[in-house]
DNA sequence: TAGAATACGTTATGATATAACATGTCAACA
DNA sequence: TGTTGACATGTTATATCATAACGTATTCTA
């Protein structure tokens, strides 16, 4: 599975992610309505984070409303269902590239080039389970981000 | 030590975190203004975060400026300084448990009752550094914050 | 004590997010 | 097949979080 520092064809990325989206949502009898679909597609068109209302501006330009609560609304319906996720660092939104996988992701955002990959967290999240368990605390969600240089900008400032 | 979820002397907390503040700065050469010793004194009150509008109404309380910039400015200055945490998750701060040691550390939010531990961050670290370094990451700054259940709330809903 | 650096206070504004309510769409079924 | 109820979309208004820019005061140091 390529990662987002990788060179990809990257058109494939937004086709199968759609098509991931459809399957799995009429599994569920969720509905992929005009606005999820384009609010998936822009996240999924890039591999950055998103601001809410850089995702309304694309919105409005393709003729949905203008206003906040269309673009959250979206938003957290693809975070709902596991196809997006919310960076609460950059307090911006990114297209989930495995939705289909293992959850409790770890983001690694770039600091020079702002490229996100989402990786697999499975050591990570026993680490922090274990760690949590040894004061006693029952982890139910949690948010792993890291902030640095991704191979493109490694030789940057 | 003791953490968030013990049952501990907590006047304790924030005077010990006064005082080896006071130390820590002494040596760096940098100044624990009356604003900034307020603030600190603020966040050691609570085991929990505080949103800087929180802190804001308090320092006013005191008698120090009401505008937002007066918390925001002391409270970067304690970030810095490595005496308090931004918890991204909740855009809250929280005053810093050891801030002699080792950091990136681990938050456990206890989404019932709104405690907040502080913990040993090395395992989650090192896990988190080799997932990163097998895509070719290089990891600068990291959030990594839990949400769940404290052992005083695990039975709640 | 003059000048530079730092800190504090204010005004104003920017950025992110949600409450509340009206309108529109669609599927189930009486 | 028309009504109903659930869900989705759109709007207005406002809440919440954060910083830019500028003037004044304090502190440090030569």
């Amino acid at each position: 599975m390529p990662n987002a520092f990788d060179n990809h064809d990257h058109s494939h990325c937004a086709t199968t992610g759609l098509a991931q989206a459809e399957t799995i949502l009429a599994a569920r009898n969720q509905r992929l309505t005009p606005v999820r679909r384009e609010t998936l597609r822009i996240l999924l068109s890039e591999h950055r984070a998103l601001g809410a209302y850089d995702v309304l501006e694309r919105l409005a330009d393709a003729g949905f409303g203008k206003q906040p609560p269309v673009a959250y609304r979206a938003l957290e319906f693809l975070v709902d269902q596991g196809f997006a996720h919310k960076i609460t660092r950059l307090n911006a939104f990114a297209a989930c590239m495995h939705p289909d996988t293992d959850h409790a992701p770890v983001f690694l955002i770039c600091r020079i080039c702002h490229a996100l990959a989402e990786t697999a967290a499975t050591p990570v999240r026993t680490a922090l389970n274990a760690t949590a368990h040894a004061v006693g605390f029952t982890v139910e969600r949690s948010s792993i981000e890291a902030v640095g240089r991704c191979p493109n900008c490694k030789d940057a400032a």
